[in-house]
RNA sequence: CGGGAUGUAGCGCAGCCUGGUUAGCGCGCUUCGUUCGGGACGAAGAGGUCGCUAGUUCGAAUCUAGUCAUCCCGACCA
């Protein structure tokens, strides 16, 4: 294992040469995944740790990105017929207990709120005081207190579908946290509905399964893997649980998003009921789905690379930054005029998104007039993963042109272009960006996803070669599988690999042939690889976060 | 909750074993100068009651006990 003094050294020999041939992110991916990926937080400023235990702070950095998924996901919601609320932050416990798997679920992490008032204590210090008569739960998700508003507002058949989006925070005490992939407090969008039928209810889920995957492979450029959940996999009080699962640069899966399908459990726990056409007394089908701010701790290790992090176009709070080149005695002026000019050129601009009829935003312009050298605020802004940076001195001033770097680019390689051809063609220069991120992404799945009919290849491919230090290995695999709990469970504990759904058979898939492959192989090869019995379908194992 | 480790300046660390006057180093920060289109260099500064509490001692960052917190590996999870 590395130790911290090696990646010191590394560190301080990185900054002391030249940085031509070094990384700006020390450990690199290869070296050490995990820190790689805190290091990458850190120094493109997108969170830090709170003195909250295992609650962290979103900084400007990491809350723009934010505010753009939640920007373009509400859209989104609203286009497919959601309304947005607002649903308490406390649920009375005993709303917790109405659905039993529910309960189950979630008992062992939530944060329980029993007093409402502090008093001095003997030594100075505030102690709790005012017990409640029920204690409150800090909502770790809403199925249940918006249930028993869904119970209020439901009466008819006339009332539904009922159709409720919420953006909110929610904590669950996890044991172990990481920065947005899992923090004690986070943020979310918990979508909520209640339909007539079953049918409708069950479109829904896949509805906003949908819309989740288009939005992952459109703007964050995170080609999906989607499917259902198995048994164990399931939350907690579903009938069917659909997930979202991306590929990491290790290789391991992160589930970025569900959509449950919840049949009639909740609407039973929590009573909502209505009059039906033929005048009987029915529940309600309702669904649940959500996405969180743990699709920025996707986005870090979908894109971010050895230089620090990489924005996708689409969801950067800033497009371009332009950086005056000011040394040199006597041009300031001349410099600083035309920047602020350029500036304000391409915040004219649109930028068009390639699909949306209308340009979905103004280009995001930042000039940094920041004291610092050259070298130094260039490399922040890699380090941030801003698309563009555009370096402007006094011979780009003398020649009418723009002097840029792309962040999918080496950061050596700088290219300049007349200013009014860059200004034309910024938005097309973002977009290529945006589609090389996803392609990247889309190569790197593909070529990491295997299909199985032979158990020890499969028990190889999921063992590091080195066992003190586990390298990045193995990646998704597809097999014939026969739905066994206890299938899920030695392979769990053998290599600590998980069913992380049944992939669809959708031709979208970044997998869809792979899948086609597996399912023509002989008929003889179709039957479970790890019982031999008969399949119930191809499904997709991987290590997970 | 089980196993392991760590708390010393904003960050990263040394010092502790073998107690001894103003506790060091690197980065960062401030000022000045020379620099500057790939992370500069020099000089001068600012910044710490060594996690907390008690004990041993003439004397504790250092020894002892307790306590709190954090991190890592498990189990649990979006």
């Amino acid at each position: 294992m590395n130790s911290k003094k090696d990646i010191q050294t590394a560190n301080v020999s990185s900054s002391a040469t030249t940085a031509a041939s070094t990384t700006a992110i020390s450990p690199s991916r290869q070296e050490n995944y995990p820190e790689w990926y805190q290091e990458v937080i850190k120094a493109a400023d997108l969170a830090e740790q709170s003195p909250a235990r295992g609650c962290m702070v979103i900084k400007p950095w990491g809350y723009g990105i934010w505010e753009n998924i939640q920007h373009v996901l509400n859209q989104r919601f609203k286009e497919t017929g959601h309304q947005n609320a607002y649903f308490p932050l406390f649920i009375p416990k005993s709303f917790l207990e109405k659905e039993a798997e529910h309960v189950e679920g979630f008992a062992k992490e939530c944060a329980v709120v029993t007093h409402h008032r502090l008093e001095k204590g003997e030594d100075g210090g505030l102690v709790p005081a005012g017990p409640l008569s029920e204690p409150y739960i800090v909502r770790p998700t809403s199925e249940t207190i918006i249930g028993a508003m869904f119970a209020k507002w439901v009466r008819s058949h006339r009332d539904l579908p009922l159709l409720i989006n919420q953006w909110a925070n929610v904590v669950r005490w996890e044991m172990r946290t990481r920065l947005f992939l899992r923090t004690t407090e986070f943020l979310w969008q918990e979508g909520h509905t209640a339909h007539a039928s079953e049918a409708e209810a069950r479109e829904e889920t896949l509805k906003m399964l949908d819309v989740y995957t288009d939005f992952c492979e459109q703007y964050l450029a995170i080609p999906i893997v989607r499917g259902e959940k198995s048994e164990g996999e399931r939350f907690p009080g579903a009938v069917n649980t659909y997930s979202l699962e991306p590929m990491m640069q290790d290789r391991k899966a992160l589930q970025a998003g569900t959509s449950h399908f919840l049949g009639q459990n909740f609407a039973r726990a929590s009573d909502i009921k209505y009059l039906d056409q033929d005048g009987s007394e029915k529940f309600a089908w309702t669904t649940s789905w959500g996405v969180s701010t743990r699709l920025i701790g996707a986005l870090i290790m979908t894109h971010a690379d050895d230089n620090g992090m990489v924005v996708p176009p689409r969801v950067a709070p800033t497009h371009i930054v332009i950086m005056p080149m000011t040394h040199k005695p006597g041009t300031e002026a001349k410099v600083m005029e035309y920047c602020h000019s350029l500036q304000k050129d391409l915040q004219a601009c649109k930028y068009n998104i390639e699909g949306q009829t209308q340009a979905q935003s103004q280009l995001q312009v930042h000039l940094d007039t920041r004291d610092l050298r050259g070298g130094e605020k260039m490399w922040s802004w890699i380090k941030k993963g801003v698309p563009i940076c555009i370096e402007i001195g006094p011979r780009d001033v003398d020649a009418g042109a723009v002097y840029f770097y792309r962040r999918d680019q080496q950061p050596g390689k700088k290219t300049s272009m007349p200013r009014m051809e860059f200004i034309n063609n910024a938005s097309a220069i973002l977009e290529e960006m945006q589609h090389n991120f996803f392609e990247n992404a889309r190569k790197f799945l593909c070529a990491n996803t295997h299909t199985f009919t032979n158990k020890d290849e499969f028990y190889t491919f999921f063992t590091p070669k080195n066992a003190s230090q586990t390298e990045i290995h193995g990646g998704f695999a597809l097999a014939h599988f026969c739905g066994d709990p206890t299938v899920e469970e030695k392979l769990k504990q053998d290599l600590n690999v998980t069913v992380r759904c049944i992939p669809f058979n959708d031709a979208r898939s970044p997998i869809a042939d792979l899948m086609r492959n597996l399912r023509n192989v002989d008929s003889c090869l179709n039957n479970c690889l790890f019982t031999g019995k008969a399949s119930k379908g191809i499904a997709l194992f991987a290590k997970a976060y």
